[in-house]
DNA sequence: ATGGTCGCCGAGCGA
């Protein structure tokens, strides 16, 4: 079973090289974030010819978070199932694709420390928390992937001193984050790989991808029966290349899960 | 080469 998260930055901007992507890599599982769509204005048929269903949760413009699968999708949950106030962003979407509980997030970026947004941040990942207490099992098959928006720990940035005062690495963010893999999740990708350098996400901006100056925010987390299954863990560089990229790059998981 | 980002929409903001 091969499972992918990518941030797309706009489907609508993207498609040719999702369509491209898909094609070439055959993932059974992706998990898309920023498809910056509403829900009917997602390809569905392009997406059903190249063998995938789409569960989709957006609000156009802004976020958006889609699920594709080969292996169905049932069960779809729209943002939080906490029993509170729905959020006011489309940053999560849930179902059940075959044998796994997937779960794509789009994590808020926080903006500034201090700012309201960081705040809201902060309180989203508690939310997640509760969500994901609220509908799944630490002892079952769950998938939370997606763009978290955090270097979890020094080696996810190219330079430390860079990120000083800024969001995504600070102790409050990681913290957390640290309280969501707390439930029972296991990042599969930083246990096969302990080095630095191994990023996700490049600014467009000075020729990052070039100079190989990213951060790593994008990853699959997953409980510890499908974890000890885990055979795979990459991020697909490639797709961060050529002609109209994405400034994220696919992160990919492979589990030797019928 | 003295600059060097996209995508939202059609200005300036968000990432």
């Amino acid at each position: 079973m091969l499972v992918a998260t990518w941030n797309v930055n706009s489907l609508n901007a993207r498609m040719p090289r999702v369509e491209q992507w898909l094609a070439e890599v055959g993932p059974d599982i992706v998990c898309l974030q920023e498809t910056k769509l509403a829900n009917d204005a997602v390809p569905v048929e392009v997406f059903a010819d190249l063998g995938y269903e789409v569960a989709h949760h957006g609000e156009g413009q802004w976020n958006g978070v889609a699920i594709l699968s080969r292996l169905g999708i049932d069960d779809v949950v729209d943002g939080f199932a906490d029993g509170i106030e729905p959020d006011t962003d489309a940053r999560l979407v849930s179902a059940t694709c075959g044998p796994v509980r997937v779960n794509s997030v789009y994590v808020p970026n926080g903006r500034e420390v201090g700012h309201e947004h960081y705040h809201y941040k902060l309180a989203w990942l508690k939310r997640l928390r509760a969500h994901l207490e609220a509908t799944a099992d630490p002892a079952a098959n769950v998938i939370v992937a997606g763009d978290w928006n955090i270097a979890p720990d020094d080696r996810d940035v190219w330079d430390r001193a860079a990120f000083e005062g800024l969001t995504h690495v600070t102790p409050e963010e990681r913290s957390a984050l640290a309280d969501v893999v707390d439930w029972g999740l296991v990042d599969t990708f930083r246990e096969r790989y302990p080095e630095s350098g191994l990023f996700s996400y490049y600014d467009y901006q000075a020729g990052r991808f070039h100079k190989r100056q990213g951060m790593r925010i994008d990853y699959i987390l997953s409980t510890l029966p499908l974890a000890e299954r885990c055979r795979l863990d990459l991020v697909d560089r490639n797709a961060r290349k050529g002609s109209k990229p994405s400034d994220h790059a696919p992160v990919l998981a492979r589990y030797a899960v019928d």
